[in-house]
DNA sequence: CTGTTAGCGCCTTCAT
DNA sequence: ATGAAGGCGCTAACAG
């Protein structure tokens, strides 16, 4: 309860009580020329400022009479307690960072969403950042977040450089960076188990009797493509089969770059049977592709995808997929990230959070 | 460029100096015990605290020679400005509130895309707040923003009541709401013209022959479902086809409700041929329960969704559809917002986007 | 139980 | 061109 104390203050109750009684807010406040500070509240009481500072802050040490008193004062001035000179000296803003390099993309917005929930349970409000993919950007936001004396940061996907990233992280609090490996930097971390989900899905795919597969990955520096193509690489040899360095395709994973993906793959090897994609906007051009040139999904090729977004479910034929709980993952990179704000730790930690295969008609059983 | 200076202060150009002799963060800084302070900085440079003030915010009235220096000195102890202390003086956060219903559904997304890259070229950060539906959640939510004291708050949707919505708007210095009206409060507003959407739904479906068009609408309070019913209505007996208020069916436009609206309107017009949905979710829902009743879209029922999200273009038959373009709504409800915080505008002003018909085979020409 | 004294880190206003 | 004093609104440490 000590985090939500901080946030909301007592204000929380307060709010409470307003709606039960009539779910109006009090409508008898000043006209809000400026804000009513805490030394008014204590001149109108009677009382010091400490005296207001206590009861705003539930502490014990405090007559339940002046108490109330104050309390009165306090709701009918429309009073508001300021976080910011409060965090000018408790040193604790309340206030937490989170970077993504595209809010606009169901994958990220998903897990914005299970880090916003688990900030809200606990008290903290957070910082929304979009670095649209864009390592500038990501620097201006950081320091950005630097100066507004944020308790503890989330970092996703980061396009920095491994020192400059290093050199960012030592300036906060705490840190927890997702999709990204930095060994060494006393970071949390929330992964995704990619060599599992490559693994998976090509797993599957040779069990289905498919045996030419083609890659279409990101780039080589992204740490989820690494991790995917291991993951399909270490699955064809398991099964005796030679990996083909033709048969990998990288580019920027979004839709649009899937047609082109696909005209090469088909031109290297024309009579391929299975396709892995970095992600579903990519699978989902793929079909669209694949359709194009007449080839049938999944009786020729069949197509499996990652994330597992709404679409995968909905195109025709349905992407079979490697599902990753994206909420889960945020929900875990918060929580990491307040144990590690809570106890000042600074020790590496991993949580990994493991996809699974959901079988659709793009690549049925 | 007042905005930018606010936020990101000096160290905006900081950065970009950095990146362009080579891309690293300076390494040489100190070991982060406790942040240095502007004093500190003044000790090192045996200047005042008031020149290095000076230099980080630009000021003219600085020497050449010292402002290099300090500079300097700043540059390698890595100081940054306390964003918190600087509020504190200066009543001024640079940070907004963005408060939205569910940020995990395209359409909040695309809108908190647009508001945050706005926000960004502005200078401003922004908290991003999930009321996930629910009033007391809201509630509790503003009283956090005000305690951050925030420059301007974007609310969504709003679940309070009018009075007390109009109640918590007076506590912030500069309020844009979207999706909702609220007269005499002095807001800005952001709208879509629902009207103007329901209109041209039914406009199209009339056009192509449907004469029993169903409504899956919203719950009655929505501001979104009565534009959208009173276009409805409107196209309809502009076409002389009288208004039926059983082929009208109220739910959370929730795709998981689609089915049991389908299944009544059925029942009540069993040679329906025509529906309008109050956005795609549950367009895509009808989509699907139509399928398993064995009709056929568009032969026997033409469907009409809206917004547009991704899904619309991959459903099966493809969702004709109100497209509205949620990015620039998100970034029109963030430049008033900018216009009303610049100005200290208490006038009301509203700005309204358009939805377009996209249509495709869910209902063809 | 209540009040007093010091700042938190910075900016504003006035001197110099 | 630079510095000194004062205060933004609040809390931490001590008094009593």
């Amino acid at each position: 309860m000590k985090a939500v104390d901080l946030a909301m203050g007592f204000l929380y109750n307060l709010v409470s009580a307003n709606d039960s009684d009539n779910g109006t807010a009090n409508s008898s406040q000043e006209p809000m020329t400026h804000r009513i500070t805490m030394t008014e509240v204590a001149r109108r009481a009677g009382v010091s400022l400490m005296t207001v500072s206590r009861v705003v802050n539930n502490k014990e040490d405090v007559s339940e009479s002046t108490r109330q008193r104050v309390l009165k004062i306090i709701e009918d001035s429309g009073f508001r307690p300021s976080s910011i000179a409060r965090s000018l000296v408790t040193q604790r803003t309340g206030t937490l960072g989170l970077v993504v390099p595209d809010i606009d993309n169901p994958f990220f917005s998903g897990l914005v969403s299970g880090v916003e929930s688990q900030a809200y349970s606990n008290g903290y409000n957070v910082f929304l950042c979009n670095t649209n993919e864009d390592a500038q950007r990501e620097r201006s936001i950081l320091v950005s977040l630097e100066e507004k004396m944020i308790d503890g940061l989330i970092l996703c996907s980061s396009r920095l450089p491994d020192e400059e990233l290093r050199a960012a992280a030592e300036r906060f609090p705490a840190v927890v960076i997702i999709s990204r490996q930095l060994p060494g930097a006393g970071l949390g971390t929330a992964l995704i188990d990619d060599r599992l989900g490559g693994n998976l899905a090509i797993t599957h795919l040779l069990r289905t009797g498919r045996r030419r597969i083609g890659l279409i990955t990101g780039p080589a520096i992204s740490f989820s493509s690494q991790g995917r193509l291991s993951g399909y690489r270490q699955a064809l040899e398991d099964a005796g089969i030679p990996f083909r360095d033709q048969l990998v395709y990288r580019c920027r994973p979004v839709q649009e770059e899937a047609a082109q993906a696909v005209r090469h793959l088909l031109s290297i090897c024309p009579n391929l049977d299975g396709l892995f994609c970095h992600n579903d906007l990519v699978a989902v051009g793929a079909l669209q592709a694949l359709k194009q040139y007449g080839i049938c999904v999944p009786d020729d090729v069949a197509v499996v995808g990652y994330d597992d977004i709404p679409i995968a479910a909905w195109v025709t034929p349905a992407l079979t997929t490697c599902r990753v709980e994206r909420f889960e993952l945020g929900s875990q990179a918060m929580r990491l990230l307040l144990e590690r704000i809570r106890n000042s730790n600074h020790q590496e930690r991993e949580v990994v959070v493991s996809p699974r295969l959901v079988v659709r008609q793009s690549a049925p059983e």
